[in-house]
DNA sequence: ATTAGGG
DNA sequence: CCCTAAT
């Protein structure tokens, strides 16, 4: 071994010394425990009322459960190496002995060896956890860390009624690594995950409770193992109640996903955070929960997400999350729709007051013009009532020649070119847009073609804003670029009518730049 | 960040 | 239009 090998497991030593934190002796009095004040917090609401009696300000009275049962640790020491990210088993040892009838050496007998959760870094977590309960929680969970190696230690009940069934043991070390043990109807789980530290990832395992009452070790599961490159929240933790439904399965460690951001926002929000720059946040994978709700709801979503605390009944013990705080979504996406207000106005005019304005004459070339740049922030409310509506302009002709003459000249699929050099202006219009519309005007293209086939004129096309013309050179446009899915019918079909826009089509078709 | 595609 | 997946 060389210098510098000893060197390391020196370190090694030292930094595991320095992550030891050893219990001291308690015997049965048990009446002072430090606990700071920040390490409760996220832990409290698990107690039941009257178990919160229990604690005065930080210091556990243990005595208050002699009435019911004994509750006796005899050592109970950690040590945790974030190098290895490993407990030592001899380390660990807990034992929780009912009505002082167990002696402590009858608890080795029945301990319950539960080693080699591994978690990449987690070499081993051989601990020893008795209890004659079966309603025991214990679990070591991550902290905020930094300060604390030993946070927490909280006898909370879970359970109904019965405040010292279930014991819930909250330890809290640094390098937001978490171990947790929990049991519940006759389960004892073991999760371990780790944030911020060396290893992620997670792992956790049912222990049989069954296993626990005779000497046999503890069965247990490996449930997943750990990859490096898992990004697991730091300081997630979770301990998922067991119940029979799930028993066969493989216990599930939950992944707790980030709220995802939503879309719409509130327009008074967003004028707020219109300075921000795009600061949007990735997107969660999934968010389909939401839809159920009104889109007012997910408006009011955004704004801000309060650590996750959950109180409810259906935690039931066999859950503990850490809460952390997430990230406040700055208006999301205030790249686009930066606007609406008078977008929205424009909007209405041209759809409401369509007597007044005449969408078929092409004046309304300027429309688009003037109204690209400034938004005049008014404070007049969406759609009154009408929440119902998405963000609507309607496509002003001269914005759809803009696109054709666009997608003619870069081709189908080039929405950021087309979109700088043709919509360089408007502030709406992402690149996204400009499929959308393109899309559609190839299906309005493609639609027309077929009414004209059928029904010659049988009723005038009243949504036909999109002139004939426009729409020829979006066919001729779109059998030159052929866009993936949409229609591909549409090719040869060849639309033999409207001969005279053909020609001028097609010249423009052999001088266009050919694009891949 | 863009694009394609589904809804 | 919105949202998401895939580049």
């Amino acid at each position: 071994m060389n210098a510098a090998s000893k060197e390391t497991m020196m370190t090694s030593n030292q930094a595991t010394k320095m992550f030891t934190y050893e219990f001291p002796d308690v015997d049965s009095d048990l009446s002072i425990f430090p606990v700071p004040e920040d390490d409760v917090l996220g832990v409290e609401h698990f107690l039941e009322p009257d178990f919160n009696k229990c604690f005065s300000g930080s210091v556990l009275d243990f005595n208050t459960f002699h009435s019911h049962k004994c509750l006796g640790i005899e050592h109970f020491s950690f040590a945790v190496d974030f190098d290895q990210i490993k407990i030592d088993s001899e380390s660990l040892h807990s034992s929780l002995t009912l009505e002082g009838e167990r002696t402590k050496q009858e608890d080795h007998d029945e301990k319950l060896q539960a080693d080699d959760v591994v978690c990449s870094g987690i070499n081993k977590l051989p601990g020893t956890v008795n209890s004659r309960t079966t309603d025991d929680i214990f679990n070591l969970a991550p902290g905020s860390s930094n300060a604390s190696f030993l946070g927490n230690v909280d006898f909370g009940s879970y359970s109904q009624g019965f405040c010292t069934t279930d014991i819930g043991v909250d330890l809290s070390f640094a390098g937001g690594n978490n171990v947790g043990f929990g049991q519940k109807e006759g389960k004892l789980m073991i999760s371990s995950s780790t944030g911020s530290s060396g290893c992620s990832g997670s792992t956790t395992a049912y222990l049989d409770d069954e296993n626990m009452s005779d000497d046999r070790p503890m069965k247990r599961k490996r449930l997943s193992s750990c990859d490096s490159k898992t990004n697991f929240e730091p300081n997630l933790s979770k301990i998922i109640p067991f119940n029979e439904g799930n028993r066969g399965d493989t216990l599930v460690t939950e992944k707790r996903l980030r709220k995802p951001p939503r879309r719409y926002s509130e327009e008074s929000v967003e004028q707020k955070s219109r300075s921000n720059s795009k600061k949007s946040a990735p997107k969660a994978s999934k968010d389909k929960y939401l839809h159920s709700e009104s889109h007012k709801q997910q408006w009011q979503k955004k704004i801000k997400a309060a650590p996750i605390v959950h109180k409810d009944k259906s935690f039931n013990g066999g859950c503990i999350q850490v809460p952390f705080g997430l990230p406040i979504e700055e208006g999301h996406s205030a790249k686009k729709r930066t606007c609406w207000e008078p977008e929205e106005v424009k909007d209405n005019r041209i759809l409401c007051i369509k007597d007044k304005y005449d969408m078929e004459s092409f004046s309304a070339e300027s429309e688009d013009e003037n109204t690209e740049d400034e938004c005049v922030t008014k404070g007049n409310n969406t759609q009154k009532g009408n929440s119902r509506r998405k963000h609507h302009i309607s496509w002003t002709l001269s914005e759809v020649m803009k696109l054709v003459e666009g997608v003619s000249e870069y081709g189908v699929g080039r929405w950021t070119e087309i979109k700088r050099l043709q919509f360089a202006s408007s502030s709406h219009r992402t690149s996204v847009d400009l499929k959308d519309k393109w899309r559609n005007l190839l299906k309005a293209s493609d639609t027309q073609l077929q009414n004209r086939r059928k029904v010659v004129l049988g009723r005038k096309q009243a949504s036909q804003q999109v002139p004939e013309s426009v729409l020829c050179r979006v066919r001729e446009l779109a059998a030159i670029y052929p866009y993936p899915r949409e229609n591909k019918s549409k090719e040869s079909c060849s639309a033999p009518s409207t001969s005279s826009f053909k020609s001028t089509a097609n010249n423009m078709f052999v001088s266009l730049p050919t694009v891949m």
